[in-house]
DNA sequence: GCCAGTCTTAGAACTAGTCTAAGTATTGAG
DNA sequence: CTCAATACTTAGACTAGTTCTAAGACTGGC
C-alpha cells in the first residue's frame, strides 16, 4: 500500500496525514466499504478527520483509477481497492456481502447480438446469490 | 398493459386511479424513467398524485416481479417495465442514456472460475460505453 | 348505498453526498 | 531552516433521493 501513496505522490499529490489514513484503512484485496465506513474507520486512527476529506480523497483515488466505486445495491456506493485486477462481484442476496471473482475472456465478452452502434469501452456484472454462511443458515 | 392491471386485480389489488395512471406511464418496452420523472409524468393525467404513492406503486411493483429496479449509476434508481424478457443494459458513459440487450445463455453463465460456494440465482450485466449519438459528436 | 379496511396525501424525517468559505499545513525556494 | 504560496481540510449548510407518519379518502364486497 506503501506503493499507493509513492504513485500518488509521483502524481503531485501532497501526502497528507487525512490522505494516508483513507489508503491505510482500503488497504485489503476483498474490501468493499462505504464512504461513512472509511470515515468511521479513519476516525479511530486520527480522529478529527471529516467526511468530506473523505469523500474527496475517495473521489481522487477513483479519478486516478486506484480505486473502484461499486453500486451493486441502491444504496451507498462501495469502494473497491482492487483495481489492478479486474474482477465482478458477487453479492448475497440476503446478508449483502460481496467478494470479488475474476474476469476472463469470456465474462468480458460483449453481447453476442446488436449492441445497437454502442462502443463498449467496459463490462460490469454483478451475480446474486446466496453465500455459503445464507446457505447454511436457511 | 391493460393486462398488467388484470393480473394486478387478480393478486387482490384495488385499482385506483394512482395506480393505473403510474402502470400506464411505465407503458414501454426501452423504457427507464426515475422515480421522479414516474412522478412528473403521472402528473400531467392526474395532478393531485403523490410522490409517496408513486413511490409506493413502483415498490410494489417491484414485489410482485412486474417491474425491475436498475441502478446503473450511483444516482436515483430507475424503474424498467421490460421484466418479461431477460436482458441486460447498455449505459452511454456520456449521456447516460440506457438500451436494453436481450440476455441469453452465454451472457448468463456463472464465472468460469471459483464461485466461493455461492448459490448464484441472478446475473446482472451493464455495458458501458459510447451511444451512436455521442460517438457521431466526438 | 354502507362500511371495513386499503390506499393516498402532505409534509416531516432521513440517508447519502456535495458545496462553501475560512482556517491549516505541506512543500519547494531561498 | 524558514517562509510564502497554495493545496488541503474543516464544520456545517445544503441538495437529491427516498422513506415514514398520521390523518383523511376511496374501493369493492355486501
Amino acid at each position: 500500500m506503501s506503493d499507493l501513496l509513492e504513485r500518488l505522490r509521483d502524481r503531485g499529490w501532497r501526502l497528507t496525514a487525512q490522505r494516508r489514513v483513507v489508503a491505510e484503512v482500503l488497504n485489503g484485496d476483498h474490501v468493499h466499504l462505504t464512504a461513512d465506513e472509511v470515515h468511521e474507520r479513519a476516525g479511530r486512527l486520527l480522529p478529527e478527520i471529516s467526511r468530506a476529506t473523505v469523500y474527496n480523497t475517495l473521489g481522487e483515488l477513483v479519478a486516478l483509477g486506484e480505486v473502484l466505486e461499486v453500486s451493486t445495491d441502491g444504496r451507498a456506493k462501495r469502494y473497491d481497492p482492487n483495481a489492478r485486477h479486474r474482477h465482478h462481484h458477487l453479492v448475497c442476496t440476503n446478508c449483502r456481502t460481496i467478494r470479488d471473482v475474476p474476469a476472463d475472456e469470456t465474462t468480458d465478452a460483449p453481447p453476442s447480438g446488436d449492441c445497437f452502434g454502442f462502443r463498449i469501452s467496459d463490462v460490469e456484472i454483478t451475480y446474486r446469490g446466496l453465500c455459503p454462511d445464507c446457505q447454511a443458515k436457511a
